[in-house]
RNA sequence: GGAGGGGUGGCAGAGUGGUCGAAUGCGGCGGUCUCGAAAACCGUUUACCCCUUUUUGGGGUACGAGGGUUCGAAUCCCUCCUCCUCCGCCA
């Protein structure tokens, strides 16, 4: 169950949040009324079952001393009691159902620092590194130089499993895997501890980092209850779905590769050149469980190490703030680093580094105990890419080409690259 | 896929219809003792929800999950999940 009290308390705040971002809603009287409804019968289904709770105990005695015709008359009278407990009990279930449904649609509320806007173009930017590669030739897009350099081959990847698909050959493929281990390394460096998640998950991990109920059609669903996993950001996260961490662990810096689905419905017509908006794409992700005071500071650390592997790689970016109106369903407050990227002229989004605050934690259940604390508290979850592999390596094809059609590779990625400095034309 | 056996509190492990949120041990926390520590001894030790409330307090739920039987379920029945052992198959 949902945070119910955390909206009763806080529907203004709630209010505020909805209208500040794009269409999001919630429906406010009806949340009350069903709150309203949800306590009066538990009120009343709790004290009938205290009721019933104290008579069964009673009849318990009697039947111990062997007083037959008393235990009879008190049943009577238990059992009065008990259809209207189960008529309560099913009122209950479904009251409670509506009302999770409501509460589960209402977005994450955006942080006080978040400023507002409408759509991506208000996304203020925040520091920009490197300068926009100039080129004393034609430079050419990673399409045309991925199929050139024979690394990259869409018409088999299309054959092989549809449009929006592609096959990596040769040192095409040696580069995927050359960015995953080097993306990988860095954040070990850093503190990170690697998993090696399933990237099938279910709907239970898919509620609690909020791609589900809202997202269904951007998920493969494979199986009743088994998607392919959109981020593993999913499975990062809901590794403690349901758990009570201690504030010593305080904060869990976790890494994975992935692949990653998404069925990018309703992106028709959008990116349908080249890599940068696929079916299937590897990403190295990042996710951090932080107490709640140190979580902003967590989030600045985290776009850090982001960015720490475009530095290393020597591709220009820049770092944006989502504005209220551009920001996801979980976050409360999200920074995107977007890549120079030749061909559009412009800079793409490479990675998103979210805090969800304790949006997540409340739907996932993780928690946290502090002995110095009464009860136990929500911890705030995080999550970053660090980096999309597929949008870095266009980057890299298309920042590091030479006249020749020649593609150098970035001095950090050699080594990874088994040696080779230049990747060229396959004869 | 077939056969069998399990899932109880932080851990180990009792309990097979009532006084059981749950013995006992270990661990944890507090205390006595000590210069300090160990040992010993004493006490304490879950989560969520509702009502009331300044704190306090009262009540409900939870023994893998859900449903059923019963006045009453950790205990009986059904479904599902999951773990273990053996067989088969397989990267």
């Amino acid at each position: 169950m949902l945070d119910i009290k955390f909206v009763r308390e806080n529907p203004d705040v709630i209010d505020a949040a909805c209208a500040s971002r794009q269409n999001a809603h919630w429906d406010r009287e009806k949340f009350f009324e069903l709150d309203a409804e949800r306590r009066s019968v538990i009120a009343e289904v709790e004290s009938l079952q205290a009721e019933r709770n104290a008579i069964s105990k009673q009849i318990g005695l009697f039947m111990r001393e062997g007083k037959k015709d008393e235990a009879e008359a008190a049943k009577q009278q238990v059992s009065a009691n008990k259809e209207r407990i189960a008529e309560l009990d099913q009122r209950r279930g479904s009251v409670e159902e509506k009302l999770t449904a409501l509460v589960a649609a209402i977005p994450n509320i955006p942080d006080e620092s978040v400023p507002y806007g409408v759509d991506d173009s208000d996304n203020p930017e925040v520091r920009r590194w490197g300068a926009p590669t100039e080129f004393d030739f034609e430079p050419k897009a990673h399409w045309d130089l991925g199929v050139d350099l024979g690394i990259i081959d869409f018409d088999r990847g299309v054959k092989l499993a549809g449009t929006r698909f592609y096959l990596l050959g040769g040192l095409g493929a040696r580069m995927e895997r050359a960015l995953i281990n080097f993306m990988i390394d860095q954040h070990n460096k850093a503190g990170f501890k690697e998993f090696w998640p399933p990237v099938i998950t279910n709907h239970d991990s898919l509620f609690g980092t909020g791609q589900l109920p809202k997202f269904e059609d951007d998920l493969y669903h494979v199986q009743p209850d088994l998607y392919l996993i959109p981020t593993a950001e999913v499975q990062l996260t809901n590794i403690h779905r349901g758990e009570i961490l201690d504030v010593d662990q305080l904060p869990l810096l976790y890494t994975a590769f992935t692949p990653c689905f998404r069925e990018e419905a309703g992106s028709a017509g959008r990116d349908t050149r080249g890599i940068i908006r696929v079916h299937e794409f590897d990403k190295v992700e990042m996710v951090k469980f932080s107490k709640p005071e140190d979580s902003m500071n967590q989030l600045e650390s985290m776009v850090a190490e982001a960015e720490k592997i475009l530095q290393l790689l020597k591709l220009p970016y820049h770092v944006v703030t989502l504005c209220t109106g551009d920001l996801g369903f979980s976050a409360a407050k999200c920074y995107d680093i977007e890549v120079w990227l030749p061909s559009y002229n412009n800079y793409k989004e490479i990675s998103s580094c979210s805090n969800c605050k304790d949006f997540q934690a409340r739907r996932a259940g993780i928690r946290f105990k502090d002995p110095a604390v009464k009860g136990t508290q929500l911890v705030h979850t995080l999550n970053g890419s660090g980096l999309a592999v597929g949008r870095t390596m266009a980057a890299i094809l298309e920042n590091y080409q030479n006249a020749d059609g020649s593609v150098t590779v970035p001095e950090a990625l050699v080594p990874y690259m088994g040696g080779v400095e230049v990747i060229r034309p396959e004869d």
